[in-house]
DNA sequence: TAAACTTTGTCAAGTGTTTAACACACAAGA
DNA sequence: TCTTGTGTGTTAAACACTTGACAAAGTTTA
């Protein structure tokens, strides 16, 4: 019975969550499909038939409770379950995803900070202390974190994966310049700032012409 | 007489640059659409396709030459243009960009970093000193910087990109956590690292059905 | 030089996604 | 309570993207 949900669905989910979040901080209640499809400069349809494939949270003639509904899609996202997460490498990028993404605010814990480098070690970073990468077999072992975000250089990235993953780490959320390819039974999401940076170059140049 | 491309061609343009780039580096010279297709979990007839939209850069029983390739790549992407960035925001975001996503390599030049941090201003990042926020219209008004890089708080974000605009930006990447909306003749990438993170939480919980 | 093999560029079929349209449900106002 | 208006859920049509297939072109081997 459960229907398949296209991947184009849940990538636009966390970017309804981020306008909900939004709309929901600056005290409005309700929001139809068509207003907030001007917000967020998509089709009222697609709004619609999205939020459509996980149940019909809106109301004919009212539209949608925006907290609701922004709960709602929290949970379609895993956002409730308490996930928690370490970070490997307090390196630049480590620091920044982890003062940056308000984890919290997600629903997620951040648990364990590591990195290789003795002057990184025992710092402190958002509260907690950088450990030794030595002590992370001992620590996932012990706290069974839901996931672990890689902010490595590029040289050690597959070898810290395939360490962690036997330590039993199942998702990964990789910064590293080379993907990471999603072993079986491990979920994997590689962010390229880069690529961003290209795609903007590309625009760039395409309006020179 | 000039075709369109979509946008999915377009979005997966990085992608190949970054993988003909760490097999450049790997020392292998030619590749076959069905080779990079089994490294990059596509089909060949993707790529084929994909490639086509800008000319025939193979040959026939041959396949592609790695570096002409890559080359050809990032001069659809413009890398080849010079084009100039200027960061504002130097906190772990800001730095974590400079430091991270190899500019020069992919032919940008930052050429200015800015906040309203005192305590920030005169910092030394990636060999630039950290100018005030206050100087930056006679930054942008002199040097016409190609792009900014926004690493801003979210209160102050559309203020900056406002001021910006009315100094001649035409280019944004923005890391906050509203996005801009990209006005008449300005291009804009927004980049949300929480959206991976849900993306990722997701696939965690999905597997946990 | 010829035959066998490889691999592209391209077309068309197949598949998936987005959009418009509308019946039906509910809300709001009189 | 009735009537009017609003806005969802859903269907089907339009559109876009991906894939498989194959002819043509070039490479390699003998």
């Amino acid at each position: 019975m459960k229907k398949v949900v296209s991947e184009s669905v849940i990538n636009r989910l966390p970017r309804y969550y981020r306008y909900l979040t939004e709309i929901n901080r600056s005290g409005i209640e309700r929001i139809s499909s068509k207003d907030l499809s001007e917000k967020m400069h998509v089709t009222a349809s697609q709004i619609r038939q999205d939020l459509n494939c996980f149940g019909g949270f809106g109301q004919q003639g009212y539209g949608y409770n925006v907290e609701s509904l922004r709960a709602e899609i929290g949970k379609i996202l895993g956002l409730n379950r308490g996930y928690t997460a370490i970070l490997v490498g307090a390196g630049n990028m480590g620091r920044a995803f982890a003062s940056n993404t308000n984890f919290e605010s997600r629903g997620f814990k951040l648990i364990g900070i590591f990195d290789i480098d003795k002057k990184k070690i025992g710092m402190d970073v958002r509260g907690l202390k950088v450990q030794d990468y030595k002590d992370i077999k001992a620590f996932i072992e012990r706290e069974k974190p839901s996931m672990a975000i890689l902010a490595v250089s590029r040289n050690s990235m597959h070898e810290v994966a395939e360490n962690l993953i036997s330590y039993g780490v199942k998702a990964f959320l990789n910064f590293s310049y080379t993907e990471l390819d999603a072993a079986e039974g491990v979920s994997v999401e590689n962010v390229h700032l880069g690529d961003s940076l290209m795609r903007l170059s590309y625009k760039i140049s395409e309006k020179e012409e």
